[in-house]
DNA sequence: CAAATACTGGACTGTATGGTCCTACAGTCT
DNA sequence: AGACTGTAGGACCATACAGTCCAGTATTTG
């Protein structure tokens, strides 16, 4: 474990650099393939590892790498994606429109492929595996309760009946749908439109009237 | 092929009926587990057939026994689910607003279970198998031209700058996304606040602006 | 009755899979 | 030099799977 490379390397321990090696390269073929259809040669292969045996050295089975790789996944969607939900600098709801954007920005460079790991993963394994399940379950309360925040630190601009929760989750649902629906039809106008549409539902809970929303509305209501 | 069941039965050639039995089987497989995790000795043994040979005596293959699932499956969605849609007798807002409960009703019966099975196919294969995606795609494409023509027989009722086929896709969308995220967390509260933030995002692009309880048409218009 | 037709049931092939085990080599430490 | 350790590489096992083949048995039909 304490494995450090001669004096010509880097200083700093590269433990569990073949690890990471490892699961970066099992991330990309479950992204693309699922869980059960990436078999642990595939990721022998991609990985450069010389075995099984050396697989095995560092997993003890494919369900740790498998959860591993979701665990790192979120881990990196934390601190890349869900990243501009918490710029300090940013106005709350302009961080979620970005955030929407960077989302359908992502799924384009892909090529309209791969869609969400996480709703990919959830769909696979949901009545599979409850290990998996669980898990997953996690990612979407956290990745909510991100949302949750930012809609606290909105709050003032909102109007007082807002459910964060549910709110929270139903951008979720929409953008988790969307990418799936963009995937299926390899379409990232699909994607586009429901952005789109979810930054209008998302406008409604300003208390003020916003610009995208503003179609005119007949505020004369009342 | 010409099979038929002696005088006390129906007179018509119930040629077949073993292979919608067969269909049937797998549809409730396919959809719990997935395609690629149901074996076609899972099916065999559900469908109460014989052995191999007898299965390929009805499918040249698992492929083709897949495709016919998926068709057959959006059959029933059609004939059933999306039956609703088309009642004539009942107002269209009415019934968008119904068929949605409809989902999240049977999604509860499931206690959770299962998903779209759709949505659950299209994360599966999208990337696996060229075929499917096409099908599923198809799938979405019909779907949505339903909730399209709903919409345009309330046009009168709708702002005149609604975009039919970005609503459908985005209905569609919020659906599926919150039938995978009420499945992964076994809640079906968590689709209901979906259902219901789904029906205000539709309800502002009534014309009159809509009370929860006012079901007051003003067909005065034109 | 006899031929054609459908159903039954299992043996078999080839491939892929997760996982274990064993041997061999290279470098390090004592 | 000799013990120890991590890496390599592959043989191997048990299981599962899609798909084929064939032999035997009902059942119908001429």
């Amino acid at each position: 474990m304490g494995l450090r490379i001669g004096p010509a390397g880097p200083s700093f321990p590269i433990v569990n650099t073949r690890r990471a090696q490892i699961l970066d390269a099992a991330a990309v073929l479950i992204g693309r393939q699922g869980y059960s259809a990436t078999s642990i040669d595939d990721v022998i292969k991609e990985s450069r590892l010389s075995g099984k045996s050396h697989f095995y050295h560092y997993f003890r089975s494919k369900e740790e790498l498998g959860f591993e790789v979701l665990d790192r996944q979120f881990e990196r969607f934390a601190e890349r994606g869900l990243a501009i939900l918490r710029e300090p600098m940013i106005d709350p709801m302009e961080r979620l429109s970005l955030f929407i954007d960077s989302l359908v920005a992502a799924h384009a460079e892909r090529g309209c492929h791969g869609g969400s790991p996480f709703g990919t993963l959830a769909a696979e394994m949901s009545d599979a595996h409850e290990g998996f399940r669980l898990r997953i379950a996690q990612v979407f309360v956290r990745w909510a309760s991100q949302i949750q925040s930012l809609l606290w630190e909105a709050r003032p601009r909102l109007h007082d009946d807002v459910d964060a929760l549910r709110l929270s989750r139903f951008i979720i649902a929409a953008l988790e749908g969307g990418l799936m629906m963009s995937r299926v039809k390899r379409d990232i106008t699909v994607l586009e439109g429901i952005a789109l549409d979810l930054k209008r539902f998302i406008a409604i809970h300003l208390r003020e009237p916003e610009g995208v929303a503003s179609k005119r509305r007949d505020v004369a209501n009342a």
